[in-house]
DNA sequence: CTTGTTGCAAATATTTTGCACCCAT
DNA sequence: ATGGGTGCAAAATATTTGCAACAAG
């Protein structure tokens, strides 16, 4: 379906910003992307947008299901496309390379922690850090760290 | 042992503002801190502190091994005692109540999923957000949410 | 036309840093 | 006495908001 009849579908204008927004994560070029990224990326493509205006159309999108929101532990909040699926996240402590997995039986058994504790889950963050073996990864094979 | 000796044993100069600090964690009143409620608890309890020196002491005390810092999903850090002992969280999404527990089998799966992919883990954050059954909670019970 | 959207600048929130002064050793 | 530690204020970083101009439906 064309990014135009996507937004109206979820009762929002088809505007220029939000288009080329959109556009930017389903071309799949770069799965994670925080708001810097969209915008520089944006800019240098000679699109003309505000970061606020960037940062209010990712808030929309996350609350439309169309993004979902990730905080990694580097300060900034890092936003991917909502495929309907959970998966959780493996980030390179090196190179900052992202590899996404699905777990059944992790998540089961988080279920069953909370509970176990009589709480009832609402959601979970699970990020795994890493060293990986990607031939371009600066530390690759640095047994050391 | 005392506080100074803890502090000294780690190369660290026993000043007023890290003996305090530490004591306050140490007191385990409230065991999950950000900087800001360490400085508000200190001053209201009359230890006149820099905000920055808070910052700077945590930071010290963190690469000390003395305490861990841990991001949860509302933007602020917050630091705990480093029991040595490793253990995730449980964080009510309602009242804000954190609850620690351990589980062997999902470090063990987690541990395997990088294993699998050929990374080398380094670390981890797991933490999941749920409703929980507190007296106090403003929305125990309330079923819809 | 009308209401939601945008860009800009200013405001927030959290954390870090420069610097002159102070104090633990 | 001296080198690290502190407080303050200013800077840096990430994000949000007020507002007048603008554009989609």
């Amino acid at each position: 379906m064309q990014s135009v009849y996507k937004l109206k579908l979820l009762g929002l204008k088809a505007t220029m910003p939000r288009l080329k927004i959109l556009e930017l994560f389903e071309s799949g070029e770069e799965r994670h992307l925080a708001a810097e990224d969209v915008y520089r990326s944006l800019t240098i493509t000679g699109v003309d947008i505000g970061l606020a205006t960037v940062y209010r159309v990712l808030t929309q999108f996350e609350h439309a299901g169309i993004l979902q929101r990730q905080n990694f532990d580097n300060g900034k909040a890092v936003y991917e496309i909502n495929s309907g699926e959970h998966h959780d996240h493996i980030l390179c402590v090196d190179c900052g390379a992202v590899e996404e997995f699905q777990d059944e039986e992790i998540e089961r058994l988080q279920l069953a922690a909370v509970q176990r504790r009589s709480f009832r889950l609402s959601g979970h963050t699970l990020c795994l850090y890493a060293h990986c073996e990607k031939t371009d990864c600066p530390r690759r094979g640095d047994k050391a760290c």
